[in-house]
DNA sequence: GGGCGGACTCTGGTATACCAGTTGCCTCTT
DNA sequence: AAGAGGCAACTGGTATACCAGAGTCCGCCC
């Protein structure tokens, strides 16, 4: 979940990757308020600044800002976090095979390694770490294609759908699945071969997480409600 | 270029909407200064909320802010512009695919008639109104996808090829071939030819334009430099 | 005792004041 | 007359003050 951001540090890039990292984690759940003058004030910085992170979030569609209300962690959307799934392999499995194609080079050992540590995660059931090992293992596939616009904007439609994951523990069985997948992504890569690459990115990104949604919405009904108050 | 944004119609976004659209027809091109004061002033607001707006122009990629100079139309990068294209390709592909797959309605009607209007702009030689026809086609296929989300990434994407577009008139050919990808496309779509249509997509997205990028970055040098002063 | 009304408090949105660099022009010097 | 130094007027970034509407809670009235 490192954001890539320019160069230019400002001070409220602070904020917004303080909130997008505890957002995307659930380290605040969805529905959770934000109080402005509070967060600010614990920031050490002024409203002004910010609020300039707030903006940026919810132009991700992360946070609600209610006028004369109150600012709330955006409740989770199955259909939001679908579409954002399907953007997410569009863009992943088009990067990839391009990758391929236009014969960029590729870190394979940072990869084995990577799948190495999430068999690692998965035999121990330790899950949150496994979601950052999988973060890591396509991350490291999009920044090799070399397009940062693509990265980041599959980053983005990323986060919807991670954040759901993170309130949906994974079995062994799940995390030795995608593990997998991502042999399979990988093979293709060394193989070189273009279609089997996307083809297997486009099988790992797509149906398992649409069933396991139908799970989550299931078992954390409140998460999927509407800020209380507001109008379907 | 209708951004389809969320009911709340702040008055930041009336500012957003005003020198987005500016930006990218090269009503602002690139290069050009902006004051905060004075613009802010001209549209009836404060600098707060026309900052909100400049802010979120920044993250598009639109404009560029350096602390204590000034704030310019952000100058064209050919690389940038060809990471956008390639997002905005794999993007429109992939949905117009789902499009199919999914077996979602699409008004036929309404996109023959938008090619038999680019047919007769291109004989006319009316290039600018041919780029908003042009424009209007593919967004009509995007929302038919029904993915706001994908749309919207879509959108971001291609201001930045669109900017490129307005600053280089195309000849009658050129809008004939760009009119027969769409006639191709739309013919996969009549089909309900999943591959042929993702096919059609990416010839018409792809190569046609790198070609012209090329051809403008030798007529129009001084739009790809960046801000005087600033490092390369 | 239950229902209703008003005032108080809190919110996000907006306007304004302040700050510290940067730039360019103007003056003074050689 | 040419160059160097400094001052003044801008800039974007930040902090703060103000606004109007929504919620809430306490007290009054029926």
């Amino acid at each position: 979940m490192t954001t890539s951001t320019a160069a230019g540090t400002s001070i409220s890039d602070h904020a917004y990757a303080e909130l997008s990292r505890a957002i995307a984690t659930c380290a605040l759940p969805p529905g959770a308020p934000i109080n402005e003058r509070a967060e600010a004030a614990r920031l050490g910085m002024s409203r002004t600044p910010f609020r300039q992170a707030l903006h940026r979030l919810a132009l991700d569609g992360l946070i609600v800002a209610v006028p004369k209300r109150g600012t709330y962690v955006a409740p989770l959307d199955a259909g939001d976090i679908r579409d954002n799934m399907v953007v997410r392999a569009a863009l992943e499995a088009d990067m990839a095979r391009r990758l391929v194609t236009e014969g960029r080079p590729v870190d394979f050992a940072k990869l084995k390694r990577c799948i190495a540590d999430q068999r690692t995660a998965a035999r121990s059931g330790d899950w949150l770490t496994f979601l950052g090992l999988d973060e890591a293992f396509h991350l490291a596939i999009l920044e090799a294609a070399g397009n940062p616009r693509a990265t980041e904007s599959a980053r983005r439609a990323w986060i919807h759908v991670n954040r759901a994951r993170y309130l949906m523990p994974m079995t062994t069985r799940q995390m030795l699945d995608a593990k997998r997948g991502h042999r399979e992504i990988l093979e293709g890569l060394i193989a070189a071969d273009p279609e089997r690459v996307q083809q297997a990115i486009a099988r790992h990104l797509g149906k398992p997480l649409a069933r396991r949604l139908e799970e989550l919405r299931g078992r954390l009904g409140a998460a999927f409600e509407l800020i209380p108050g507001q109008p379907a």
